[in-house]
DNA sequence: CCTAGATTGTTTGGATACGAACAATCTAGA
DNA sequence: TCTAGATTGTTCGTATCCAAACAATCTAGG
């Protein structure tokens, strides 16, 4: 990540680069800086927590998801976890093989399914969550004690802005 | 996205699915609204600006990082944007058969290769980036005008602390 | 009861991303 | 000068992700 240009020095650089044009530099340093954070805080949380446990990202965030949830419809998950349906399909696959959740018809709806946690998987994210909490309580660290609600704040009203109102 | 749960709603489930635990839920709340944020808004820039261009979001960075910082070398280009350079190659092929950069190996080291845009990739960028500041400008308005720089340094103080020494 | 349309999960095909291995090139030390 | 090790961009194999097409199922309207 972090290369040749520290985050001022980019700043600076595309400050001068865009002197010219009517930006609105505060709304940029709002985004720009929001995925760097989220793509930096992902690869910290994946190297410091998941890696050892052979989880990918988004394996945990739906073994998070069912866990939260328990017995929760596949299309609910995909809309909790941020990712399409068919990309759920092949995380539940890899969740099923390592026997960390199973998948049932749904009895009241035949096109439905509904995933729960096998007990090996409750007690993996029992085990594990704590250990993400921690990286997240150092990744929130950065901030003041003032300044955390005021971001998780303003990123809660960012989403809710800018989420479509459904589907996948 | 959105799916069938508020914001809210699931902030208020994890509380009481957790209540047992030492759960930092103040940090908890500080990463997981910065992912669904970055999700959020990546998937709306790339709807409301980048999708008419048929550019994907890799692309566009790449595009971005070129304009900016004018004949780059690759390996930096790979640390701004923030892949690996396997990556960048292929975007830079993309790129390259749109006409939009050029490739050429640097004199000064033969290892080396520099990165710069043509005339066609400079006028993309002058007519696109104005768009997409717009866009930015709309996400940042979720924000009160005191807000908007807290939560830009929060997450750049946030980056900082998490983004390893380089490398990738 | 029947059927056209809607909804859901899966499959398919293609795009995107990365680590590891590789070839080309540079550099430091004898 | 010569060479072992470091650095860089590309290739290769693999994993992840999505939109579109599809089959199964449900629902509304006659």
């Amino acid at each position: 990540m972090a290369g040749a240009h520290t985050l001022r020095e980019t700043e600076r650089h595309v400050d001068e680069r865009l002197s010219g044009m009517d930006i609105d530099f505060q709304a940029m340093a709002v985004t720009s800086n929001l995925f760097r954070a989220a793509s930096a805080v992902r690869n910290h949380l994946e190297r410091s927590v998941l890696a050892a446990h052979d989880l990918s990202w988004s394996a945990f965030v739906v073994l998070w998801v069912v866990w939260i949830w328990e017995d929760i419809e596949t299309r609910d998950i995909a809309a909790e976890a941020g990712f399409s349906k068919a990309t759920l399909t092949g995380v539940l696959n890899t969740l099923e093989k390592r026997g960390l959740s199973t998948r049932k018809r749904s009895q009241d709806d035949g096109r439905l399914v509904v995933v729960s946690m096998t007990a090996k998987g409750r007690k993996l994210m029992e085990q594990l969550f704590p250990l993400f909490n921690k990286q997240e309580q150092f990744v929130a660290s950065a901030l003041s004690a003032n300044a955390q609600p005021i971001v998780a704040d303003g990123l809660r009203k960012i989403t809710e802005l800018t989420e479509p109102a459904s589907e996948n």
